[in-house]
DNA sequence: CTGTTAGCGCTTTCAT
DNA sequence: ATGAAAGCGCTAACAG
């Protein structure tokens, strides 16, 4: 089924059919409704691969993604499709599962697919910076969503980690909190710009308060509270790198009979998981959505104007407690 | 950067570099050694519209979603992908969100872009049928996944719903149980197979044991307890048609001061969240990165025989319990 | 207004 | 063993 056969049923040319499907020409009244008699009798669909070979454009935005099972990227990826089905793109979505050779073959798929712009979700490790150099010196626009902070040279989407673990902290102390623990990960430089906000907020840092796990799993989460707990130093509330942390931490805390809230309050980060615990904890939630939103938007934008230098955009983590948790798990399964 | 300028300065014709890429057609070291060298140069890359347009295969397939959010889905992605990108096809994510306007233009897009085949997964709408299809229709290989039932003229893979049903309250019954509830949602026939399987294992049946809400979740499940809890009618075991269904019961349960495991044995479905509750229960996991696997093996196999038959493949679900369940949630930010 | 035609970059006979 | 050239289906000057 191509143009041709469409021309010819409709006893006009190729042109006049591209007109009429692109709306770019004028086409009287009269040819346009033949032709698209003919598109509906032929059920007629133009050829994407054609079309983007002649135009030089694909229409798609591709997505790279560690893993899509994580629910923060999952909503990126919805924020993504969001804008880009709203400009007529469509997103293909990358998950590499932390694996380098599919990070490395899906960036060689992107430069062949001529890709129109990237969305990036990437670990601390040098690799991530490097397939980005890849993709930029390519030039393919491309937005860089909660990236570490070594990678200025790309558009950038970050939130407020420092300042949000501070409020965090703050809204505890308010709530009555005296001495507050921390919960983080090593090597991360998204857990060290908490903690850097966590001591702002703390009048005095005792370092027996914090302790780090490898990771923001449950395992580490649970770990790393069992070691505060086993310093015998006293606190009343609790700060976790990640809602899973929090929930690991919430099980040794029981472990020990402390009660939550009632002994102590814990607070999340991320907001995932926060609202289905037992004892719904409070959690600085990411705004995961608008990240992906935004992301999309920077490379749209980035698409129009290649020479302005790379650009930062931070968006807020906003805290959401038991009270203001909707208890509406999104989950069908047919 | 094109195929032509890769001739060029290697001094050969197109038709070598092309032979020489695609390893199809025997071409001397003398000159294989000149182009590889060129493409390394001129770090040249294949355009791939060009290539699908001239040899009409465009080694992707799609996965059409309902919402990419859903553990379930996001692990069938997986599977999907790992056995597409075994194949060196790639991955191309339509996410719907349960919209129908978004799902008919995923659908017109998926018959412009050529795909190679797709797989589906759906709502029990009448929309989904239809939308599938019109796939079908334009000759493209299609597995639906968790499909409903009445979409036997595709090929199919299923979960052994009423099987696994039967199962689980069996299991129940083993471990002491004398009465097991059952919450399930209306208008599905997934919940529907699996209230056959509580019947099947069940002695008497009685209705006032059962209770369904519109959706698989939390706050349905809650919703549903609360109606059961409030028959007054006794039950030592409790059935949920998810593990979010599940955790809502479990809350509903414990305002009413039952105590998990000790008087009501809980049990869920899809394995997603059981592990993660303050009191952790079993559940029937679903094998969904087995189904985007085997629904994937189907597509390609079917992409080699369009004739034969619809087939239904089946997969089995299978216990997890507290003890054997890994408290390992996966959770990294960066 | 409409039609002719030359590409877009790659593959693939068919000669040589 | 290599190359010339004819497409693949569509767009976009350019002519008329």
């Amino acid at each position: 089924m191509t143009i041709r056969e469409v021309a010819e049923r409709a006893g006009v040319s190729v042109a006049t059919v591209s007109a009429v499907i692109n709306e770019n020409k004028y086409v009287s009244d009269e040819l346009r409704s033949r032709v698209l008699q003919a598109i509906r009798d032929l059920d007629y669909r133009p050829n994407r691969w054609a079309k983007s070979l002649a135009t030089g454009k694909g229409y798609t935005i591709a997505y790279v993604v560690p893993d899509i099972t994580n629910p923060i990227f999952s909503q990126i990826t919805k924020g993504i499709q969001e804008v880009a089905n709203g400009q007529n793109y469509s997103v293909i979505l990358c998950s590499t599962n932390f694996d380098s050779p599919t990070l490395q073959r899906y960036v060689d798929w992107i430069l062949e697919m001529r890709v129109d712009g990237v969305v990036f979700t990437g670990s601390h490790h040098q690799q991530s910076l490097d397939e980005m150099i890849r993709i930029v010196k390519a030039g393919i626009p491309l937005a860089a969503a909660m990236a570490p902070g070594s990678a200025e040279f790309v558009d950038r989407i970050l939130i407020n980690d420092q300042e949000a673990a501070c409020q965090a902290v703050t809204i505890l102390q308010n709530q009555g909190c005296h001495a507050v623990a921390f919960l983080g990960v090593s090597e991360s430089t998204t857990s060290l710009k908490r903690l850097r906000g966590y001591q702002e907020a703390v009048t005095v840092y005792s370092p027996e308060l914090t302790a780090f796990g490898a990771d923001f799993t449950w395992q580490d989460g649970y770990t790393a509270m069992q070691a505060i707990l086993s310093r015998g130093c006293l606190f009343d509330g609790v700060f976790a790198g990640s809602d899973l942390m929090a929930l690991g931490a919430a099980a040794a805390l029981r472990e020990h009979s402390r009660r939550i809230p009632d002994d102590i309050q814990l607070m999340g980060f991320d907001n995932t998981y926060a609202h289905l615990a037992d004892s719904p904890f409070q959690s600085m939630a990411i705004p995961a959505f608008d990240i992906g939103k935004t992301a999309a938007d920077v490379v749209f934008w980035r698409m129009n104007d290649r020479q302005r230098p790379p650009t930062t955009t931070t968006l807020q983590a906003r805290l959401v407690g038991p009270a203001a948790a909707s208890r509406k798990g999104e989950f069908q399964q047919q």
